[in-house]
DNA sequence: TGAATTGCAGAAAACGATTAAGCGTATTTT
DNA sequence: AAAATACGCTTAATCGTTTTCTGCAATTCA
């Protein structure tokens, strides 16, 4: 490869007057940056991202933590575009992405660890166990950090409006007529606290007293659960005419469930679902959906920790709110119990 | 962070030992090497990776080219499979993955240029096209590359077995009793190459004469080209019992279109998809496809790269075929028509 | 005209690691 | 007992950059 010593010699000029030109130096004549920019370009020179890491402390690269236990975070359709996403504002921002674990170097190193290592300038995490220590001493170490979906008191975090979108999403559902709507929620974490809340406080609101036989503790992603919970409230005897699944990919299992339960969907009973990835939009019945932005939500989440990295005395702890939207599938309908 | 510099103060060795002690090399002895692991270890030292690939030209690092032009690979429920896995294996050797763009440190590179500045060790290429003349630039250059799906004869290759995954497919669609079977292809490349040779050499070999008809090109991944693909080949006097997509995902296109048409699946009509992804155990009805073997091909791909990597000299070129296999769902039925 | 300023470029150190070469000391060989 | 070998460690060069400091020449100022 070519190095900055072979377009000096080229040249004619120092490898100082090289670096400085090729950086645009305000002590460098325009004639000589000029030649020099032509030179390197001609003879294909680029630097050595290396060298200048290991000269300025700076990597042009960020570690992105984006694994949860059951598997990657990539075939992880909501996961998949929050990172496509981001991905995309950071190449732009001439970022590329390094995925953290904890193998780097064939040794056992915390993440952490590897993001020293690896001298990445800053990480974005999401779709993690954010109680794992490891994920802690990330958070409590020194590198710019940006948390997906998980907020922490010092640390900018971009988040989704469960809040809101839960409570948008039960709007619809009432709208529709429903008044016994049951929640199979995901386990516990910041989202599901939000989820939950949400639920409870909009349906006080709306006059509505939850049963606990309506309220479950369900697993995200995983439609096995999902389907022996949607089993114990289709056996309830004051069943509910809506369930509130935990996300749109184990809607399959709840759907299963009530398939061999005989029961049709929306005729016998609604679903909804949340994340408003492509798979609900093609399920039968289409789903009705909670939205989230990925888009937004990866921009966002490139965006500032950038921000972060090239500015670190601006240091801000950021919160940054996404809103979702509901989107009208035909998996809730009107239910036709009169009480 | 802590440096090889502050372990040998702490040690009262040299920086040298420091390295060969970590390093595992021969003529220190085994008492200085322990001493100086636990000291190592005890300080939170790790190498920088820079530092180290400076001076050795290796970077642990795999660069991963998997785009195209629609949107990236990541949401690409089948190539983020492939690249799962490949991740998974590389991770287990020590290598992390970088993508590689063409807007490395915001200047506008080519991929070998970016592969070269960031000093990745070697690169995979997969869902992409691979007319693109940046893509070839790196095919000729000299770094170690495997390709996924795609053969050039001075590569190793990692293939799904599309020859046997169609025929494999048409024998189940024939055995149903089909005999008028439509193909919807992808855009050209290697693997569409090898799909339609393999359907019209299947089909013969049956017996069967294919109209030309029968035979349409469309697009990977897009289901409105193929929905209307679709309506053509409903509209036709003598209409195909069995259509075959050209992957799981552009189904969605093809069976909307059939339902607008009034046609059931599999009663009036059968179809069959391609990839075996999730989604198409999820489509109601489940769709017959040929699954191929994520795991496999990344595993493999990602076994080959490093083993170019590691041994340059034993540089042998492989062609790694990987075979899918038929996942029969509800979509192909048993055609009714007597003719 | 001499002194101060400015503009432009180079010399050299440094970043953190690896590694070839060198060098005492101890051991073995002859 | 002298020479050769082996062992264990250090010295120093090197990888490709960036950046501070230095210095020369031309320009400006007094």
């Amino acid at each position: 490869m070519v190095s900055i010593k072979d377009v000096s010699a080229k040249c004619g000029v120092s490898v100082a007057t090289v670096s400085k030109s090729l950086n645009d130096h305000s002590d460098i004549s325009e004639a000589t940056k000029e030649h020099v920019r032509k030179i390197a370009k001609e003879m294909g020179y680029f630097p050595n991202s290396s060298a200048r890491a290991l000269k300025t402390n700076r990597t042009y690269n960020i570690g992105v933590l984006f694994v949860d236990e059951a598997q990657s975070g990539l075939t992880h359709e909501y996961f998949a575009n929050v990172l496509d996403s981001f991905k995309v504002e950071a190449e732009k921002n001439g970022y590329d992405i390094t995925f953290i674990n904890k193998n780097a170097g064939r040794k056992n190193m915390t993440y952490y660890e590897h993001s020293k290592y690896r001298g990445v300038d800053g990480v974005v995490i999401a779709c993690i166990d954010f109680t794992d220590p490891d994920v802690m001493e990330l958070i409590h170490g020194e590198l710019p950090v940006v948390t997906i979906d998980h907020v922490f008191n010092n640390r900018t975090a971009i988040v989704s409006d469960n809040i809101k979108g839960m409570s948008d999403l039960l709007s619809y559902i009432y709208e529709k007529g429903h008044r016994k709507i049951a929640f199979i929620h995901g386990a516990d974490s910041s989202v599901t606290r939000n989820r939950v809340g949400s639920f409870y406080k909009t349906l006080g609101e709306m006059g509505i007293d939850v049963s606990d036989d309506y309220v479950k503790c369900g697993i995200y992603h995983d439609p096995d659960t999902t389907a022996k919970l949607t089993k114990e409230l289709l056996e309830l005897r004051d069943r509910p005419t809506c369930i509130v699944f935990p996300d749109d990919f184990s809607c399959i299992g709840g759907i299963n469930a009530i398939k061999e339960h005989g029961l049709n969907i929306p005729e016998d009973i609604s679903i909804a679902g949340y994340d408003g990835i492509v798979l609900s939009q093609v399920l039968d019945p289409k789903l009705t959906t909670l939205q989230q932005d990925t888009k937004a939500l990866g921009r966002s989440a490139a965006v500032k920790l950038i921000a972060l990295i090239e500015n670190p005395k601006a240091a801000i702890i950021e919160r940054v709110v996404v809103e979702g939207k509901v989107l009208p599938g035909n998996s809730v309908g009107c239910p036709k119990e009169k009480k």
